[in-house]
DNA sequence: TGGCGTGTGCGTACACCGTACGCACCATGA
DNA sequence: TCATGGTGCGTACGGTGTACGCACACGCCA
């Protein structure tokens, strides 16, 4: 992952909306120093705001949002962080202009964020997305808890830029494989790879709600070219994009509990896997299920469910079932 | 019904960990009332506590484990809710005989329970599954909090039964239509209307480990039913049986994203949509991703990713690719 | 008929979370 | 010089799941 992502990220990830991720806040609409940066971000919009302006101070945007005044500040560095706003110390913050050319600027700043960012994925992959704390990060790093709130806004933002920097460990190739087919396989596996790599990740992502994160773009990007020989039409294209994700994602997330329930408590604990197996098997071999029980006794002894293997067989049927579809469509679909 | 996961339980077992879920207690290895029932447990499968058998008083439990009343309390209770105990009030708790014949016994403990169930269940319905907390189910019952706890024994169980009732509100009908696919079929699309219904299921149901689930048991037997005309070696079948489930519930994961948002602030928020999609945007149509641009432009202005369609395509492939793959099987693997 | 021991019931409190707030600080420019 | 700008971090708030502490009602045996 190069330290541009990052940047990005942090620059254009500040959109989430907080609590959409995390588990707290239930009724909390939105967070104070959004509500600012939205504001601020209206006003630009609008041409209230034009690019060179000076913005409100610090304590002016305190005082106006009835709000701590590191309540605000926390509002205008989010603002710089985006790019959309520079601060010039000891004088103010100004409207950056144009599409912000600030994209380039390294920083400690961006440095620190980056340690952040790989401590948080460090702790995410061997203990699990529930043990993830901002609290937790800090100590990791030695840092004060609250001085992370310099660099990353909030939990949300954070979950967003690990997952950014994750899906960037994985790179596409400059130059695709032959063939449609050829090309979302290797997507997939990809995608694949990533989550292996990163069990937490599945739940972070939503593909739905798009955040513009600029590797999700990349991989659409690919796929979309990768279908345009099959000149599938517009819709088509994004729906066969989104299964594709979905069912990554499926076995993904199958993946995670597993990991979770392994980084949890050791595995050594006999009593922790005698408890569930045996009452689990008391109940499926009651007579009650004699189709499934049949099979179960079926599976060889030391049968063990390879989700890689799942993974190739159901990428492999599904885009077979696919193929077929393109086959049987009128016009030049020239499979593989 | 991750039934993806009862596959891993013939192989290694894991089990329901307490914390798994919940985001508390990042360090704590076992919930302390657990141990006790646990270690109770083991002595009746070493023998060492036999039917009829008086248990050690509450008192005495909290004395050895060194815990308090109302934990060791709690440890019986939990026992005695599984059937594996008896508690005789002002007696003791005896050992209960055989297997568990209290299954069927309707008391008001019951019923309570199961308007716990269904309270908690309509607030995950229509604040999400993060707006779900145990106080807020006890205040929608006008409840004393803590007395929650003498029907639902944590967190954890109560999402576990929340999720058998909700599957348990679709049914499996009694006679089959002909033919495995249109039996897969029903089997999906029945697993997808309760996650249409239920978006936090999605996420629950992944999360909690290979519990003996009634219906994921039977909706297992259905599936291995349907495959059986198919002659696949066990193997496959729990592959198969594995993949779809997979398939549908990495669709319902997206739609619970959804879901989640737009609960939780009304979408009516004009700023909230635009906010995210502006910035996607205009990440997106930067130039950097032409194909995906193209796409995104070709398709039609009111167009809206429609979850059902999205399934029932995905469904259609799918299974044309696995009727394609058994077509090619030697052996009567007949079609339809 | 006490009092001891039983399970029962619930309010309080703890440990932890994300993060807003309060305040001390320092560098400037008028 | 000092008011005014941003900076940095410790403290505290409102939330979570749930262990703990204590009061209670009853059955048995002295």
């Amino acid at each position: 992952m190069s330290t541009a992502v990052l940047a990005q990220a942090a620059r254009v990830g500040q959109g989430l909306r907080t609590g959409a991720i995390c588990t707290s806040t239930k009724t909390m609409a939105i967070a104070p120093y959004q509500r600012i940066v939205d504001d601020v971000k209206r006003q630009l919009r609008t041409g209230a705001l034009q690019p060179g302006d000076r913005l409100p101070s610090t304590r002016e945007l305190a005082r106006r949002w009835k709000v701590a005044l590191a309540t605000a500040a926390h509002a205008l560095r989010t603002l710089a962080q985006e790019g959309v706003v520079k601060a010039v110390p000891r004088v103010g913050t100004i409207v950056a202009g144009g599409p912000s050319r600030s994209g380039t600027t390294r920083g400690s700043a961006d440095l620190t964020r980056e340690r952040i960012v790989r401590a948080a994925i460090a702790i995410a992959d061997d203990e699990g997305l529930p043990a993830l704390s901002i609290r937790g990060v800090a100590a990791k790093l030695g840092l004060p808890v609250m001085s992370l709130y310099r660099y990353v806004a909030s939990k949300d933002v954070l979950l967003f830029m690990m997952a950014e920097v994750a899906f960037a460990e994985e790179r596409l190739p400059a130059k695709p494989p032959a063939g449609w087919r050829a090309q979302l396989e290797l997507a997939a596996r990809l995608e694949w790879r990533v989550f292996q790599r990163h069990p937490w990740l599945a739940r972070v992502v939503n593909l739905t709600r798009p955040q513009p994160q600029e590797n999700a773009l990349a991989y659409a990007d690919w796929i979309m070219r990768a279908l345009e020989e099959t000149r599938l039409p517009a819709q088509e294209a994004m729906r066969v994009h989104v299964l594709l994700h979905a069912f990554v994602q499926g076995i993904a997330v199958n993946l995670e509990s597993e990991a979770d329930a392994v980084a949890q408590s050791g595995m050594n604990d006999e009593e922790f896997m005698r408890r569930n197996l045996d009452a689990f098997l008391r109940v499926a071999t009651s007579g009650r299920f004699p189709h499934f029980e049949k099979v179960l006794t079926g599976l060889r002894p030391g049968f063990d469910l390879d989700f890689d293997a799942l993974f190739e067989q159901g990428l492999g049927v599904w885009l077979d079932g696919l193929e077929a579809r393109l086959a049987r469509r009128p016009g030049p679909a020239k499979p593989r």
